[in-house]
DNA sequence: CGTCCATTTGATTAAGCTCAATGGACGTGG
DNA sequence: CCACGTCCATTGAGCTTAATCAAATGGACG
């Protein structure tokens, strides 16, 4: 709750202590900024929204005009079957940028709504443009962020592929748990999912059945304990349980353009 | 087989129609290039590099030193789990790039192994400092490419999270054919795996045995033909059963900067 | 002709799905 | 305050898909 900044001091332009962008601290959480680099990203980025809880922020096949970052909330790309089936293929926590993907894209390969009440920061999608142009070391860093996610799914993707529920499920939480912990900081808050137990399943290819069996299983094990919304997880048991790799830690930066005036 | 090149032409610098690289072929396949922007990519590219059967090209937890464009052969990405069981996550066929993930990392986190004898071009890592300074179009294309890969990672993540056996066959089966045509241009050729079931049991989250026993059902109803290695497909019921989309089409290009000397 | 490897087939088991019902928490309107 | 509806978590019973275990078949090749 508490990372909910007042939205009056984003915008404002000259010197480095006044600039309080989404992305500006985002992007600085992986690689030095320069002055000017975040005067750059921070004029670009419009003023925060607020969206209700189901509300779209794209719906499939649509174009994306922007990039979002989320600085409060939970929402989530999915697919649906022609059976009614769904697959969530990606979920977005405060500090997560959504569409790095689909912006790509003339329309939307999945739809985007949010799981909660949301604020998101815009970002537009044009003004990447000026981005790779002027400012090489961002356009390095949002492609090293891109890559990162890619990591996670291919993380979960070896979950779904290869374990079973139980393993699953642990991956999942300590994913959630390591993913809350960028933007959150303090590292002994107890997990705080927001999720109900089917949009978990269609996370994990489960049904939401099988995800409450299985919660009650890992809580019978003494490996969770839920109170009211909030969960306590023996993160040791779980990661050994679910081979989990925290991805969020590092990347290489070595390779960056280095900043234009620095 | 046509797809192999004669080597020796590639490293010519001087004017247009001489410079002949795979980066090159790949990007434009996507985006113009101007001469200098080619040129630079050219200049930067290493000589091809024909690897074994099995040779790894990157072991889990080693740097990857460059990207390596596809221009024979198969490779793929994989991570074990404790028990042995292996999820192949990601498939390489000419024309695609090799490490536009591990790349933005100090070590990769998966291991990347050659499927069959292959012969990659190398691109040296450090060499993209160069390209995000002095090209941002191509930057921008790459940037690009790594998210047009994402977007089939997540349509097979949604094959497996939802999808029955002899649907994520169908899936897979018309993915590799469609990839197979970036590089290969002609429509008609018939598909050539070069996988054996067990690997492609291990790229969907099935045993060998499921992978035969759905592979004989496939072709007892008629949607799949198979002669000594190659393949023919029912593509239109194919692509109904699986729910299929081509994702390599096209990609918005209409953010990227312009090129800087056309 | 024997070895190696991949494919094929059969029999049995188990993980997870489907269908169905119950109960608690919470908000709304009378 | 109570009645009611809604959403979600929980639990049970039976069924289906795919896994497991095991073995046979069938090239390719030295």
């Amino acid at each position: 709750m508490s990372q909910v900044q007042t939205k009056s001091r984003i915008r404002e332009s000259a010197s480095r202590a006044e600039i309080h962008s989404c992305v500006v601290e985002k992007l600085s959480h992986y690689a030095p900024l320069s002055d000017s680099e975040a005067r750059l990203i921070s004029r670009l980025e419009e003023r925060p929204r607020t969206f209700k809880a189901n509300e779209v922020i794209c719906g499939s096949g649509e174009e994306l005009g922007s990039l979002f970052i989320v600085r409060e909330g939970r929402a989530y790309t999915y697919q649906i079957l022609g059976d009614g089936r769904r697959q969530i293929l990606q979920l977005y926590y405060p500090g997560d940028i959504i569409g790095t993907r689909d912006i790509v894209f003339e329309q939307c390969t999945a739809s985007t709504v949010c799981a909660t009440e949301a604020v998101l920061c815009p970002f537009d999608k044009k003004d990447l443009k000026e981005v790779f142009e002027k400012a090489p070391k961002v356009a390095a860093l949002i492609y090293a962020i891109g890559m990162l996610e890619q990591v996670v799914v291919l993380d979960r993707l070896k979950a779904i592929g290869r374990m079973q529920a139980r393993e699953r499920l642990a991956h999942f939480l300590l994913e959630v748990l390591s993913r809350s912990r960028v933007a959150c900081h303090d590292p002994a808050a107890p997990l705080e999912l927001r999720l109900n137990q089917e949009t978990i399943g269609d996370v994990l290819g489960l049904t939401q059945v099988h995800v409450n069996r299985t919660f009650k299983q890992l809580e019978r094990d003494g490996l969770i304990k839920r109170v009211n919304g909030k969960m306590e997880l023996q993160e040791a048991e779980l990661t050994h349980i679910a081979e989990f790799t925290d991805r969020y830690h590092r990347i290489d930066t070595s390779w960056f353009p280095v900043s234009r005036e620095d």
